[in-house]
DNA sequence: CCTGTAAAGGTCATTCTGACCTGAACGTCA
DNA sequence: TGACGTTCAGGTCAGAATGACCTTTACAGG
């Protein structure tokens, strides 16, 4: 029984990327599409679902494949299905988002995959400009109640740079004695008893993130370890 | 090109029942399987997803065709598409949340639909267990900040009525004053001058949902009206 | 007309938030 | 080598939000 609809699994990945003056940018990568339809157009990495793998390991492998990315954090966005949304027939996509270390990012090296700004994207294929501002709004509304900032960073960070993600990801600045106090009574980060040591001033404490306090929401917890 | 997976939709629908002591519980109605796989078993009401209609209007036509009930309020969950969970071949299932009012509840007749009180549900077909828990998850979440708890009563209703919904579903008790400060500073209902008599008490004012207040999150925004 | 109960509106202590201040600890430069 | 600029780390303080609780109002029923 085929219901000729086909199932598309793309991923929004977000990286935090130095711009020309040197200034760290929100940015996404995208793919040029070499095929019709929307040849040429810029466009999710993604592709059809396969059988054998969970949707997320999909998205995971679509986003290694496609960027020679790998995500610090994953979550699926949400199901788009118009009817409309693909001239060439009836797609359902299965989106997920992503955050990947800035280290990360830097990798990329297929031609047809570039980086652009979040808030200064083209038009893009299909409908996934609204798909990114659907992300968009999700990565800041949850970075304000979750603790996934620290998936833009390494292993272990200084407040400052984690302060640094939040500002840029919701562009507009935090008092940083407030951002302190908001962060530990979290618990979300402990630190290490090292200090950052060559910087111009005081040496900052670095902290890692405390794996014990639970994600809120990154979808229904299944038996299984990957969703 | 085909994928050999099945795309479904289905939708786990609440409504207030009153039980045998004539009590409200929260309740979920439930489909019970007339073929194989898993005939028998009780499962969330859904189907095949239809290629010439988006996903929530299919999930607003199943619901209706097997329930007969129409719903108030319909998002999107989660989109589950785990390789194992069904026995018979893939299945990815759309599934849909609903809120239904309770005098729409008690026009099912069809003798193969059930319902359920939602915490205390047998054992269900395939992950639906797991889907009614993420979806009750979502339901007592979301009614903490969002004003959705009026789908469940008629147009007008007075603050008591509405009280009792965030009481049944959180499964805790409310300060009727506390309540009262919290829903007029929300500005989502508006009262409309009436009051309601013939009543024991001081009678209460009627409210209507003030429908200019937009909701949160209810899925990224189209330009078409139905997501 | 008295009583019980819920509606409507209020107070008060506690907690949370944003704005701001002070001393500590560097590197830099005169 | 010592003053200076900057950031780190830890604090204060006023206003907003929250939970517990109190008072008055307005009805039905005995």
């Amino acid at each position: 029984m085929s219901t000729g609809i086909d199932l598309a699994v793309s991923t929004v990945i977000f990286a935090l990327r130095p711009d020309a003056d040197g200034r760290l940018v929100l940015s996404i990568p995208l793919v040029r599409r070499t095929r019709a339809p929307q040849e040429g157009h810029w466009a999710l990495p993604g592709g059809s679902a396969d059988a054998r793998e969970s949707l997320a390991e999909t998205a995971a492998r679509k986003l290694a494949e496609t960027t020679g990315l790998s995500a610090a954090y994953l979550e699926q966005l949400y199901c788009f299905g118009d009817p409309e949304r693909s001239p060439s027939g009836r797609v359902v996509s299965v989106v997920y988002w992503a955050l990947v270390r800035g280290e990360e990012a830097e990798l990329v090296t297929d031609e047809n995959v570039a980086w652009f700004a979040a808030d200064e994207l083209p038009r893009l294929a299909f409908d996934h400009n609204l798909i990114v501002d659907y992300a968009l709004w999700r990565l800041r509304t949850k970075l304000e109640y979750a603790a996934i900032a620290h998936a833009f960073l390494g292993p272990t960070f200084t407040l400052a740079e984690l302060r640094q993600v939040h500002e840029i990801v919701l562009q507009r600045e935090l008092d940083p004695a407030n951002f302190r106090r908001q962060i530990e009574a979290s618990r979300a980060v402990v630190p290490t008893g090292e200090h950052v040591t060559g910087g111009r001033h005081r040496p900052p404490r670095l902290y890692r993130y405390d794996a014990s306090v639970e994600l809120v929401d990154n979808g229904p917890l299944t038996s299984a370890g990957v969703r």
